[in-house]
DNA sequence: TAATTAATGTATTCACTGTCAACATTATTT
DNA sequence: AAATAATGTTGACAGTGAATACATTAATTA
């Protein structure tokens, strides 16, 4: 085996991903992350100036994920309506958010300051971009103002299904209420998201 | 000063609040809670069985208090029409979740698995049959189905909305897209939500 | 009331964490 | 070929949640 292992910055990278994926962000120690590299508990410090950081970088990538979805689920089928595809969007966000959720729960943990990190927060912003081109596609001739608070609304509508859907999702075998509902939601997420994300 | 505390949980619990609140709880030791109490480092152990316990504890009364919250938004001023009111408990719980943001987090924080508390199920649930009320009193005759998609969706909207903010709060500085959009929301928080939670 | 027991506190220790400083090896530049 | 920068390792540090063994006080019972 060679000193230099040539490519570990990436490799460091991609088993974090795998490591907060599969046991989220909070299970997840450099060590653990190093030792998957086969390499000392302190090599990531030649890569990461700090722990956060290799962490914002998992986010970065989980962001550049999520643009890319969002892109190719408004972008396939143009034979649909803008509305169509809009739904069409709603849905693979939620999708992404609840088959990805140790990821997507990283991309919005308070443990990662975005301020410090503006590849992050341009990753982020252009996820963003991507709901403001439908959103504009769908309400031709709308104002700056009107436009911004429509995406607010409709992102807000979609992660904060993210957020309650993975909150309750355990607690549909217990019985409450919120768990009740929530079965009803998940049983059909597409027909949910066309009436709650009608205008 | 006496061996015996008298009454140490309830001081544990309060100062896991504050410390909660003012620091966020990835900076919330069991030691410094200890210290807080001037008492020893385990001394937490004989009235909570781990860490997680202390923070279920801190978790539900959080949503005691939105509960509470959100009754009051909606009881008192009973001049006002019933969607009146409505607007107000959405004004109401966006205000919390961003006045007492470190908590909030807490309270949706994976780190807390709600499926082992009970109680704080229930605190949650209770939290949300206030907005299950208002919902079913402004359609009246409403299915049993419709009412939970109704109240999934309206709850998703703030909840998605305090997510947001949250995060983007301090883009705006920074001049992006998100920040923008997010500035023109807040300015005018109540009537975002009157536009947002309409039907 | 006196003795026993349960409740509630402390001291010590463990494995694990992020991080730093000092040193070793290899790649790159001069 | 020599000097330097990049990238790796070893060993240590303080802080963490938690377990164990022990000390003190409160509550129960004979």
């Amino acid at each position: 085996m060679k000193y230099h292992h040539g490519n570990l910055k990436e490799e460091l990278i991609s088993s974090a991903c795998n490591i907060c994926e599969a046991s989220g962000h909070d299970h997840m120690s450099l060590r653990s992350i190093a030792k998957e590299a086969n390499v000392s508990q302190t090599a990531p410090y030649r890569h990461f100036k700090t722990k956060e950081d290799l962490l914002a970088e998992v986010s970065k990538r989980g962001f550049e994920k999520l643009a890319q979805i969002l892109n190719q689920a408004s972008s396939q089928n143009e034979n649909m309506t803008a509305k169509e595809r809009f739904i069409e969007m709603g849905f693979a966000y939620v999708k992404f958010g609840l088959e990805r959720k140790n990821t997507y729960d990283l991309m919005h943990s308070p443990i990662i300051d975005k301020a410090e990190f503006p590849e992050l927060l341009e990753a982020a912003s252009s996820a963003f971009d991507e709901l403001i081109k439908i959103i504009a596609e769908l309400n031709p001739g709308i104002s700056d103002a009107d436009l911004s608070r429509q995406c607010i609304r409709h992102w807000a509508q979609v992660h904060g299904l993210v957020g309650l859907v993975g909150d309750t999702k355990i607690d549909e075998s217990v019985g409450t209420n919120a768990g009740d509902a929530m079965s009803i939601v998940t049983k059909d997420l597409r027909s949910f998201l066309t009436m709650a994300l009608d205008f």
